[in-house]
DNA sequence: TTCAATGCAAAGAATTTGCATACAT
DNA sequence: ATGTATGCAAATTCTTTGCATTGAA
């Protein structure tokens, strides 16, 4: 599920608040350092993580954070679960999900990897896709092959 | 923004409730009509073009009967705006859809453009990706020149 | 006649907002 | 000291559920 990408460290977390001119408070420290654990949250999700620690945080706060880190690019959302969005630092290199339907891992698709997609778009179509909001959903090769091993369960309902 | 498909007429709608053995209530087959006429609509944007018609249509019908509907495959839903799912008749061959951040325009990209991509994916990653559910948000070519036109402004702001 | 489908109203869940206080700068 | 950011609680919004009634078959 959760593949860690780059734990930040609180340290680097406040430096990263200060140089756009956010406050580093300690909930949105633990907040930045959390999402970096957790690779891809909803709020909800990071809230129930971040609660443990810091037992009167308010899910408030986790929302009005997260749209504030987004306002200036720290973080980013993507539709991975279809309703809500989910949340993740921007610092890695722009890419796309994907997002296996039957176990839910999440999975990156580099740029680099959709270039041509892209670019065929562009061409036919004059669209000019936004990677970074894309999630394609699907089967990963695990989940795939097991669907065709025991046909009828795959999983949720 | 809606792009007219087929105008399925009550008659036919009526039709296709029963061959699946659902019942052709008249609630049921405005909604169908009405569904094919604005394309995608969420349940909520549906209810509320259906509701001038059929003053005390409940939402909760429409949230019901969308289900419903979707059970048996005679609606999709996808995410065209991000947290809502915006249904649609799936009469028509398998497309994703390609959405316009600028000026909410929807519009279809068929299996077929989409095969080598998808091929691609599970060659190089074991993925298999659903397009049924692929939303893929950017700008259209109006609105991308628009853009380069006139920058600073993008929306309808 | 029978039971799926409906409308209504209440319940629930998720998110936003108002405001006094706390705390980073 | 200053004003951003916070917690709390109330308010909103969206969606679901319970239940008596309607109406399609």
């Amino acid at each position: 599920m959760g593949e860690v990408r780059q734990a930040l460290d609180a340290t680097s977390a406040a430096a990263s608040l200060r140089s756009r001119g956010l406050r580093a408070t300690s909930a949105r420290v633990s907040l930045i350092v959390g999402l970096s654990e957790l690779g891809h949250a909803t709020p909800e999700q990071l809230h129930a993580s971040l609660v443990l620690r810091l037992p009167n945080l308010s899910p408030s706060t986790v929302y009005r954070t997260l749209e504030s880190l987004a306002g200036t690019g720290f973080v980013r959302h993507a539709h991975l679960t279809g309703a809500v969005p989910s949340y993740y630092l921007s610092s890695s290199t722009e890419h796309a999900h994907l997002v296996c339907r039957d176990c839910g891992t999440v999975m990156e698709l580099s740029g680099r990897q959709l270039q041509r997609f892209v670019a065929d778009l562009a061409d036919r179509r004059g669209f000019s896709a936004d990677i970074s909001h894309l999630t394609i959903e699907g089967r990963c090769t695990d989940c795939f092959d097991r669907a065709a091993t025991e046909p009828g369960a795959s999983r949720s309902g």
